[in-house]
DNA sequence: ATAATAGTGTTATAGTATAACATTGTCATA
DNA sequence: TATGACAATGTTATACTATAACACTATTAT
């Protein structure tokens, strides 16, 4: 194997350095604009380096946001499963872990029996300091 | 009050007529190229009927493939909750309609105690044909 | 050494969505 | 019935998000 996750590529690296420092969803063009000086100059590297993060488990995607974060958790490389709390007025995100409802999703079936391997939760609604 | 539930505006009948007809995710662009024939031009007249349209609860966006499925439902005007499984190799989409699972999910709090006063659920994996 | 796989750099382009502004339609009520 | 408030429409331009494609380099297992 060419690549162990305890042994990230440089881009990889940097990708995943910014965002471990930003603690908030981040999105792709403004990572790309703040690793410029890091030597990634074009889209398709800061791409490539979130897909790859997001394989591993070290990010999450937001998809309602378009944007991404590191990973709070320790078990995501198994899990593959996530669930964000995001705050509709200051847009911060907190990632839930939360074994039994994991437990509790993964039984889930859909009305033709469908059975899942994955899942994204993302929950909405205003964060205590939001709330006025 | 100008708009009614039970009163769209023709922009917006037309675009829920079209997602009604496809019982599938569409893209907001293979909307707009069918119903040009209807005098709908623009991205704006389509992505705004699509705003009201998830407003009324009448369509949901599956975030993770940004299409656009008539509700399958009739409890969505009142919810804001949604949950659907995704087949990853054929696309197909299944709205999720559990009670329980809607009453479960809405005891959830994160660990800042922040409530919710909406969710979206997207489950992935294979379905019955897909799977072999 | 070398083949297989993963990663990089680059240009161009595809795909998704909104800003902004002028205009028109609808309807409650004054 | 006119008028004010709000919703919807039409239009152009542009912003934002993401991938295709291709040439090249690095890493590692055998």
């Amino acid at each position: 194997m060419a690549q162990k996750q305890e042994n990230l590529s440089k881009n990889q690296k940097i990708v995943l350095d910014y965002i471990e420092k930003a603690n908030q969803p981040l999105k792709a063009y403004s990572i790309l604009f703040n690793v410029q000086k890091k030597g990634l100059k074009a889209p398709p590297q800061v791409y490539r380096a979130l897909d790859k993060l997001i394989e591993m488990g070290k990010i999450h995607k937001i998809e309602s946001r378009n944007s991404y974060i590191a990973c709070q958790n320790s078990s995501c490389q198994l899990e593959k499963a996530t669930a964000f709390s995001i705050c509709e007025s200051c847009d911060k995100v907190t990632e839930i872990s939360n074994h039994s409802l994991s437990k509790y999703l993964s039984n889930i079936k859909d009305k033709n029996g469908m059975k899942f391997n994955r899942y994204n939760l993302e929950f909405f609604g205003l964060c205590k300091k939001c709330k006025v």
